[in-house]
DNA sequence: GTGCTTGCAAATCGTTTGCAATAGC
DNA sequence: GCTATTGCAAACGATTTGCAAGCAC
């Protein structure tokens, strides 16, 4: 079972919840919501609480076994895959993108930083996704 | 007077209002929330409310006017400041630092984001600053 | 049984909404 | 006078807190 190893990993004791949001994680790519988590999960573990997926999403980005993204201004949204990468955040369908994270840019780390420490990098970029755009052109009236 | 103008060139009727928080953003690039515009505009402008100055500061970001920044997890941040360059977050002392975007990734804007249309560019960097580092340095005992 | 984890209910707080009062052309 | 802007009070909603109960070693 990945998630349990992937707690142990990052030096969280494991517990019946914990397994379960890390398992949501990384099987739903889909950047989810505290309350998308809890959501999910609740119907099967009816005792759940909200506070219990806040508190552990808290506890996975703290030992970086999790992102915690800002990206939304309206939610915090969380991501299993903590490896250098950018998101992509659609304004008219809410979807966030994962994106390779260009060539160039990764570079960049650790480099004139001007003298600050980084422990976090975040890449956002915002607009109408490519899904949103071809929508637009088969309604269009030209 | 420069605020004034500014809202101009983003087609934002001018009002006392607008002028003063387009003033305190571009005369205070700290990137203040809200509440930090409100509290420091409010002894010289009683009568202003919060409520307009969520407004405004929506407005403006709309307009393409100041930067509605989601660096902090805690409040919404805005600058002025709408050229392209990044943030750094301290996580000990909560200051926003502007940095100069490296210019590797000046470059990478509207070039493979895999068919979406950016409009928005946002980098975050998260860590420790360096005058918290050399306040460590200080107190340490080697 | 000690300490960590969980979960409920209540509180918090940044932000938004509804709507009436006001200002500007 | 008509339209946009402002501001108050109330609502909202995501997240946090206090604390008691449960679990694990």
């Amino acid at each position: 079972m990945k998630s349990y190893e992937r707690l142990l990993e990052h030096n969280i004791k494991p517990s019946m919840q914990r397994i379960a949001i890390m398992e949501y994680l990384m099987d739903n790519p889909i950047h989810p919501s505290a309350d998308d988590i809890y959501t999910a999960l609740s119907p099967s573990m009816p005792t759940l609480s909200k506070t219990t997926v806040y508190n552990t999403l808290k506890l996975f980005s703290e030992q970086g076994a999790a992102l915690m993204l800002t990206i939304d201004e309206k939610n915090t949204n969380f991501d299993a895959d903590t490896s250098v990468h950018s998101h992509f955040l659609c304004r008219r369908c809410g979807h966030i993108y994962d994106l390779k994270c260009p060539e160039a840019i990764k570079q960049v780390e650790n480099v004139d930083m001007d003298g600050h420490q980084v422990s976090e990098v975040h890449y956002y970029y915002k607009g109408i996704c490519k899904n949103c755009l071809s929508k637009d052109k088969e309604t269009r009236i030209d």
